[in-house]
DNA sequence: TTGCTTTCTTGCCATATGGCAAGTGTTTTG
DNA sequence: CAAAACACTTGCCATATGGCAAGAAAGCAA
């Protein structure tokens, strides 16, 4: 349980912490290629990534894959744009490897939310920091080249470590061919 | 005061609701080209547009202006990047008419959020809001083309009447050269 | 109104990215 | 281990978007 405690530390107060993290579940295991979650399912869970990574896909009108989101382990995962509109999924969540995770119902969660003010002030500042990082990714398709996105990415080993470049790509954007040839061009 | 209260009454409770809505300040008047806000200074408050339209923008690296954001009565505005990062203003606000806006000091609002778990649950569901709509104008540059993006600009008046055509270019990742062959090409 | 400034369009050509299909290398699975 | 599946690259050519500069149109100010 201790990175468990350890993210929410960051928005909850040490007295408050233990009740909150304990209203997580025990750890459900996925192996690669596993779905946590599929289109027109219930998003009535909050869960954290303890093992592995998962990434956000769906399909586009012309059947191919886009990936939306990747979450790594110490993060939260799910089909957030479903969980803040309160609607079914609309999103594929699958492992890209094997993963476990902790997960709250969100009745749960708003239970919590009720009987002590902090928790809710969680949910803010976690909406926040969804935002924040949101603006960025889009503030990032909206003023730079494909190229420039990629390297943005190469800094970081988690994309670059784990994740296959055909999802890199619809991350990006681009096709899985544009990518190839960015990558010959830089180096 | 109508519209504000409006405004609330989607996010606190009837009871709750006139405390909040009387915190906010009396009106302040923009002049088309006026700044609400510039780069570097404090993003301390919330403001609720009575009347008139701004945009959000900055200068990119080669100077060229590129539009963030637009605002329209009825709606908040502000650089919501920095309220939220905590951070100094990164975007230049402007109101692209005359305006009238109210607001209420970050301050206030954070006192209001301490007394009312109702007025936190409004702070909390505003960020979600925020959220789920950076999110889809992410997702509308990740999969659409440029074409595509103005198709659903064209469906709404708000972009279509008040906006010149250049600062829609910006706001959808492309030149105003290029807006304009996409317009020729549609008719 | 008149002139000035800003906005929008267009032509020419350059660059970025896409689509398809073939080829190569790597991983998975039985 | 071998076959199959998957991931990545490359060549050829098409489409989307950009850059610049000139001109047309629209808006603004005196």
């Amino acid at each position: 349980m201790n990175d468990l405690r350890t993210f929410f530390e960051k928005y909850i107060p040490l007295d408050d912490i233990d009740q909150f993290v304990n209203s997580f579940d025990v750890i459900q295991k996925f192996k690669k290629k596993d779905y946590l979650l599929k289109p027109g399912q219930n998003c009535d869970f909050l869960a954290f990534i303890k093992k592995g990574t998962f990434r956000v896909f769906f399909y586009d009108s012309e059947g191919t894959e886009i990936t939306v989101w990747f979450s790594w382990e110490g993060m939260m995962v799910g089909d957030l744009l479903a969980f803040y509109k309160e609607s079914k999924a609309e999103f594929y969540v699958q492992a890209i490897e094997a993963c476990e995770i902790c997960s709250i119902p969100k009745s749960t969660l708003e239970q919590l939310y009720l009987t002590n003010p902090q928790y809710l002030q969680f949910g803010k500042k976690y909406a926040e920091f969804v935002s924040i990082n949101v603006m960025e990714r889009m503030l990032s398709f909206q003023t730079k080249t494909a190229e420039e996105r990629y390297l943005e990415l190469l800094a970081n080993p988690n994309y670059m470590q784990k994740i296959p470049l055909k999802y890199l790509a619809s991350y990006l954007g681009i096709t899985d061919t544009s990518l190839s040839r960015i990558r010959k061009n830089i180096s």
